[in-house]
DNA sequence: TTCCGTGATGACACCAGGTGACATCACAAA
DNA sequence: TTTGTGATGTCACCTGGTGTCATCACGGAA
């Protein structure tokens, strides 16, 4: 953008601020106008004020600019985790994980988050994106039951299962006439989970 | 590559045959030697005696070629859950997916296999790709228990479960000490995964 | 034999994602 | 005032990926 533009009360400002969520709300709305594939990386930047290579500065690529907020989760689900009693059992310990995620999905963010989704169950290189931030999270549970001291196998199994209830749940908090408490849900999908556990046969 | 090359007892062809088989040879050859990102997809061409163009005819994208036959595998997962018998569980019909599944993993493929997972492993975007296609093959096993009428969440787990056995069924078969037969090792997976269940709590 | 349609490939131009190197400039600290 | 610094702009460049048209050996039909 124009260095230099005034920004509030007459004040000189080098550039405006926000420079990052500008960005990410710039290519949302792009990619809600004409689609992901028909929006290029200098329109976005161009609608933010800025130029292709200071988008990439801030995200390593196109892609990215959708899978903000993804380091927050991991770190919000080791906590949970950690903060969970030590005698709780591993799917309790998932629940422990989930429960200190919802913060993140506040009822402000939801329309955003609707939005989103729509744009990324369009298009394959989204969702390969949007798998690999999920496995991602999957491993961070993972990771850490086995700190705790769960067995690889057993590790393995309930993150999984918290991957299932997690999903399960971010598809019905955006749902439209979804209930709108994330952990209430999470617990909800989490408890059907332990349920269906006996009719694996 | 020359058209008119001589191919065998001096009989003249158009073009060499086996076009596709030829490029991910060459491109399996190259990513080893030089690695995925230093090796370009006119180089994989050029080894294969063809052109970059004629590359992407063949695979969508740079990383297909390293994704071959995973059409057969949804088949051959399709029809073992459909040849299984109808009282089976959940999971003896997932064993029956993965047992149908076996036969692509061959002794011969081994080193292949192998040679293609380190390279995939060392590589974000390759990752992606391969939980993309993982993720397609626990759908299929997920619709294909739909449709044996397996409600919808134990269908969700047990696919999952499924895709669980296979990934540490294959990780098992291509370890240099591996047992090398696939089936085997699916089913001992399959098996701890169904006695770990009682653990989670 | 001659001709023609067909299918796989080559040639070429072009776009967009992504990067390296260097310039610019407001701000702050000395 | 000077100097350093951090965020941004500029520019050139590479590579993945695609649209379009040309080429040419093959098979079959006349």
């Amino acid at each position: 953008m124009t260095p230099g533009a005034i920004t509030y009360h007459g004040q000189m400002a080098r550039w405006e601020p926000n420079t990052r969520a500008r960005l990410e709300l710039a290519a949302l709305e792009l990619f809600v106008e004409r689609g992901y594939d028909q929006t290029t990386v200098a329109e976005i930047a161009e609608r933010a004020g800025l130029t292709k290579r200071t988008f990439f500065r801030y995200f390593a690529d196109k892609r990215e600019v959708l899978f903000g907020g993804q380091d927050v989760l991991v770190r919000l689900f080791t906590e949970g985790i950690a903060a969970a009693p030590e005698q709780a059992t591993p799917l309790e310990t998932i629940g422990a994980a989930l429960e200190a995620g919802s913060v993140v999905f506040e009822q402000a963010r939801r329309a955003l988050s609707r939005k989103r989704q729509v744009i990324v169950a369009d298009h394959r290189d989204l969702r390969e994106r949007e798998l690999l931030k999920a496995t991602s999270l999957t491993e961070t549970m993972r990771e850490a039951l086995r700190e705790r001291g769960v067995p690889d196998t057993t590790a393995n199994l309930a993150s999984t299962v918290g991957s299932l209830a997690f999903t399960a749940a971010f598809e019905r908090w955006i749902a439209p006439d979804g209930n709108p408490d994330f952990a209430a849900l999470a617990g909800e999908a989490l408890d059907e989970l332990r349920k269906s556990v006996t009719e694996l046969g």
